[in-house]
DNA sequence: GTCTATACGAAGATAGAC
DNA sequence: GTCTATCTTCGTATAGAC
């Protein structure tokens, strides 16, 4: 595609999504003005249009692209032989995901509820979707007689929340690295099913 | 005090305050207007500035009436003799007071960014007082040898994670009673410190 | 692609009548 | 205590010049 001297869609256009996930994460989608956004930018209000129709496809496309990203990464993952060996390297592979962006981790459950109905429909399957890869795990480890678990939906659902709320406490470069976090929370993860 | 003929203070006030915690929960504060409130109660918006000085006083109202039930209500609970019975306790008490107040359990970690500085601190100190009441029950159960924790601080803060995640998928009526929710979060909680 | 200007509606909050 | 009317500001989105 030819562009012109002066255009910019392919640098202005990250950076329409950048401030916006920036101000949806700190202010909520419903408090950010489009005129805030675009004062982040360093445009006018109406130039936002030439790379979002409207405020709600804005979001839309956050949480899309996310989703999108979860599970790409989760699929590049190297397989692991055994449901234990699964289940440590899915709970290492949820803290370090979430923990790079916790920008995109905060709007994509705070701001569900402002999608459209369809919008919304998109990114509840796309989350189904994650959340089923670890329900797998779970049976497979359950049938294979290592794990120990009375409800698999439950307990996929309780896991996923413990090792989310990570995003609310962590700082890097405080009391505890990484690996150390990774390390606490595998240890009740594993306990917890065994 | 006396009440004139046409006065409905003590009915109307708390009608928007519940009018308002059903509107903050489903659309989030900064989506609701103070007309939908006033719509919802049946009154003309200026009306709502005889029950609240602003909106955001509204909102802060709601999160510390929270916090403060669920406190009393943890202070009024029956004290266990041990410590596996107090963190048995504590997880069962969570998980009901919970499920019985979505919508003011919802707002009350979803708005806090709404509030100013000075009424976050406020709640923030709430949170954390109940914080340290599970947090004292993970340390005397290490002191005396019961629990196995690696970090009481990360350990309070998952197991509450967990706990709090029954809110997004409980439904009454549903596949299974609150006594067999009860009970596979409490299974899972006691292996996990164990 | 970005600007200025603007259409159009709705927001929070207040004033004064009853 | 509640109403109607209103002030002032701000919202999303569009039009047309450059």
């Amino acid at each position: 595609m030819a562009r012109t001297a002066g255009s910019h869609s392919d640098i202005t256009g990250p950076r329409v999504r950048e401030a916006a996930l920036t101000l949806f994460a700190r202010h909520g989608y419903a408090a950010v003005s489009m005129r805030q956004i675009a004062r982040d930018v360093g445009v006018q209000a109406g130039a936002l249009y030439n790379y979002t129709p409207d405020k709600q496809t804005l979001l839309f496309d956050l949480l899309q692209g996310h989703m999108d990203d979860l599970l790409s990464a989760l699929a590049d993952a190297p397989v692991q032989p055994t449901p234990p060996d699964q289940l440590e390297a899915f709970t290492r592979f949820h803290i370090r995901f979430h923990l790079e962006r916790p920008q995109a981790v905060f709007i994509s459950y705070m701001e569900l509820r402002n999608l459209t109905p369809e919008n919304f429909a998109v990114i509840e399957d796309l989350r189904r979707r994650y959340e089923r890869a670890l329900e797998a795990i779970l049976q497979a480890g359950r049938d294979a007689g290592a794990f120990h678990v009375v409800d698999t939906k439950i307990t996929t659902l309780a896991i996923i929340a413990m090792l989310t709320g990570v995003n609310t406490w962590y700082r890097s470069g405080g009391r505890l690295s990484l690996p150390e976090v990774e390390a606490i929370y595998w240890d009740m993860v594993r306990k917890a099913v065994t």
